[in-house]
DNA sequence: CAATATACTGTTATATTATAACACTTTGAA
DNA sequence: TTCAAAGTGTTATAATATAACAGTATATTG
């Protein structure tokens, strides 16, 4: 399997991390993390399923979900929630204030790394008594494409 | 039933806006609205559906889920993505760009009226490329009193 | 090295959330 | 009065997610 290097890095980075923190870097695991990895779309748990199980080894939904939980928790995968799919993160740092922008029209889906974004909702939340510990944030409108 | 006044100020606000706009305020649509208006907090879809019913006259899903989707098209109730769950526009010029926080401890929800939010999103995306028509903004982190 | 605690997976079953499809009813306008 | 459109009632089912429990892999400690 062909792979772009900063996606391989990224699932070396994923490694790393659980041999850091005592996690196991196992098949479940790897496989899911390595086909977000692959797809720039958000994929639903399902597809997940069908697309890493053939016609002899058919997975079952845990398994996916189980792989999909600790990589979130981990903050190596985004849901999201309008859409009830999952996505790898682009940038592992921005994973607390996480916001994706969805076409419209194209339906498709991409994060934004927007430094200011925590930022801004910290200024927003003038009340110091309410603590934000995580944030996220979807826009809906039309891209650049579907605009012109 | 007792109300608070600006309760069923709302309920006819909305019945204003039926009226206006040529939609019926028909049974299913009143009492639904009406449940999310009373409570404070959030609910989920079969919530309302058990709240409606009674012995003798259970409610069925799509009878709910019409309501919630009228309302919602509409902007009178807001669906919270991340709980599978609705509560009733706080303010309905605000439904493009709603913001809630949900407290991690208590699992309080208010709803945030936040008049820079929206100015803020388009603050941050500067690529003036990209619309944004609507956007949901989710917070977790602690409120005033769990915070203490 | 064996015992054991812990993290993780495999599997079955089921819960929860949401929608498709179609017949029927209400309403307003031609 | 009939017709179209909007809305409801009902049955069935799709889509998403989790509980529960037995079994396996791994690291640790005695």
């Amino acid at each position: 399997m062909i792979m772009k290097v900063s996606q391989s890095n990224k699932l070396n980075r994923a490694k790393r991390f659980c041999e850091t923190n005592k996690y196991r870097f196992t098949e479940p695991r790897e496989r899911v993390l390595s086909l977000l990895l692959s797809r720039h779309e958000p994929l639903g748990a399902y597809q997940i399923l069908k697309l890493l199980s053939s016609k002899q080894a058919k997975i079952k939904p845990p398994t996916v979900y189980r792989a999909i939980d600790f990589w979130k928790k981990n903050g190596f995968i985004h849901r999201i929630e309008s859409m009830n799919a999952y996505i790898a993160c682009c940038e592992h740092k921005h994973h607390q204030n996480f916001c994706i922008f969805i076409c419209n029209q194209c339906n498709k889906v991409s994060e934004l790394t927007l430094e200011t974004l925590s930022q801004s909702i910290t200024n927003i939340i003038k009340d110091k008594s309410i603590v934000i510990t995580r944030s996220t944030t979807e826009l809906f409108g039309s891209c650049f494409e579907c605009n012109r």
